[in-house]
RNA sequence: GGCCCCGUCGUCUAGGCCGGUCUAGGACAUCAGGUUUUCAACCUGGUAACACGGGUUCGAAUCCCGUCGGGGUCACCA
């Protein structure tokens, strides 16, 4: 197989965001794909004319380039490649379902949705599992009335679905329906569509998820009906949330763009969404060229994987750590601006990233870090009756007169006036740090604060420690 | 309910094909200690799993059968 170049697709729905789910299914493909020397395929599923939006295609082509998971085929609109849309292949469908109609493969059924729909309640009813029963199979045309297209599936034997995670699979025929290919308005479904194209992009391999292995046996009789071999078929676990249900909005945030927005790095999401369900040994952290060289078939299990976000949390640290400064801090602009701060300049930021780099699990919690320098922080009263205490008060004056005369504001030149200040004084640092860290940020918790003190700048932080000496000498009421 | 898939620490997983080297390894989380200007990071240590029952075998997490549990799927949705 890493011989054979492979050609995968993925093919999204576009009625929601790509969620965590499909980005992994993608993720396995495009790797594969990148492993053998293939060729990974965008097919946007959009036959649902009714639930697909234009909007929800961008958001899922966005999160698809922000994941890095490039697409190697597809009609070229405006200089970039577009996915294919099976909006715009209704030819094909219509030529397949005209052929498997004449060759006898398919028939005209003009059972109603609404007698279908009757059946079916009446075997609910009386407990025997419904299954369509044929009975149009040999009607033939009926002039004026409106009909769906249905495949003839023989009524014995088993088709046997050869899966490449799972083994040999067996369905009994007698389960399976002659199911629908063209609706009675002439649209064709998924399951059909799914097959013609597959067929036409000569997919080699089918990587999807679990929850379409009862799906394949259908598509397993309407590749033999059209005449063409079976791609080989892997279905990957699914992705669960903590209660062991499918991964939903209930669990956690599902759209890969939400942590886009929350902070987190691509790398980190495609790294955590690689190991579900997929090991390499006891590696946790790889590089995206590592993912490249090492992903296989061999190293996915079967069973599904509950997200973990605090896991993921983790990866991303990972990966943040692993950034230098100025790539760090590249990546903080944006969410800086999306919080209406305006940052001083590049060495500002790479400043608070160095800062923040082992201090932060996501990009959004850095930002917040900063939120002291871009507005007058509000003093929390637990952390300033703490600290800002009258016994602090000598040694805060003190520091403060030592730095209004400082000629630098690096910690060159404001450590040792900590330090003198510590001796005279007889403190320790944590009085010290603390009550100069409440002064300047208002809280107990912060960067480190010869980092606070810089990145405040040295006037505004003159300012505060002056607001906070006052605040401890004033008489109390 | 029918059909199908799955079942190792709370979670992600290694090991299972080629039974002994597994008193089951790693990672996240968690607990304790160390370090420390806060918070982190880091270091050390700990708690924690082969779903259950049979069988095969000198020996089973590993092979076989069954049970139980979980999930998926049963549309003129995708």
């Amino acid at each position: 197989m890493t011989e054979e170049r492979l050609r995968l697709r993925f093919a999204p729905s576009p009625t929601g965001h790509l969620h965590l789910g499909g980005a992994r299914t993608a993720l396995f493909n495009w790797l594969l794909a990148r492993h053998t020397g293939g060729t990974f395929i965008l097919r946007i599923e959009d036959t649902d004319r009714s639930r697909s939006t234009e909007e929800y295609e961008a958001a899922i082509l966005e999160a698809m380039r922000w994941l890095g998971l490039d697409w190697d085929e597809g009609p070229e609109v405006g200089g970039s490649r577009g996915p294919y849309r099976q909006t715009e292949r209704t030819d094909l469908y219509r030529a397949a379902a005209d052929r498997l109609l004449r060759e006898g493969k398919a028939y005209r059924c003009t059972c109603s949705a609404e007698e279908l729909d009757a059946r079916r309640k009446e075997a609910e009813a009386r407990k025997v599992p419904f299954r369509y029963d044929g009975r149009c199979r040999e009607k033939g045309e009926v002039p004026g009335r409106p009909f769906a297209l249905r495949l003839r599936i023989p009524d014995e034997g088993t088709v046997v679905v050869d899966d490449l995670l799972r083994g040999r699979v067996e369905f009994p025929n007698r389960d399976l329906d002659d199911w629908i290919l063209l609706r009675s308005d002439g649209t064709p479904t998924y399951n059909f569509c799914v097959v013609v194209d597959d067929v036409g992009m000569g997919i080699t391999d089918v990587l999807r998820g679990d929850d379409h292995l009862s799906n394949t046996p259908k598509q397993v009789h309407l590749f033999r009906a059209l005449g063409h071999s079976l791609p080989r078929f892997a279905h990957v676990p699914m992705i669960l949330g903590s209660d062991r249900t499918r991964l939903s909005k209930r669990h956690a945030a599902t759209a890969v763009l939400a942590y886009r927005d929350e902070g987190y790095l691509p790398e980190a999401v495609v790294n955590y969404l690689a190991r579900l369900s997929w090991s390499a040994g006891d590696q946790e952290i790889f590089t995206r060229e590592e993912l490249v060289a090492k992903f296989s078939l061999e190293g996915t299990g079967k069973s599904a994987a509950v997200f973990n976000p605090e896991k993921l949390k983790w990866v991303n640290a990972e990966k943040m750590r692993a950034l230098s400064p100025e790539a760090l801090g590249e990546r903080l602009l944006p969410h800086l601006e999306r919080r209406g701060w305006k940052p001083p300049d590049r060495a500002w930021i790479g400043r608070l990233a160095v800062a923040m780099q082992e201090r932060a699990q996501t990009l959004g919690e850095i930002a917040d870090a900063a939120a002291f320098c871009f507005a007058e922080p509000e003093r929390d009263a637990r952390a300033a009756a703490k600290w800002l205490v009258p016994s602090v008060a000598p040694a805060l004056r003190d520091l403060l007169a030592g730095l209004e005369a400082a000629t630098g504001w690096e910690e060159a030149a404001v450590k040792p006036l900590f330090e003198s200040t510590l001796a005279r004084h007889g403190l320790k640092m944590a009085a010290l740090a603390q009550a100069v860290r409440v002064a300047l940020t208002g809280k107990d918790v912060s960067p480190p604060i010869y980092d606070v003190l810089w990145l405040l700048g040295r006037e505004r932080s003159l300012a505060r420690l002056r607001r906070a000496l006052d605040a401890i000498e004033a008489p109390t009421p």
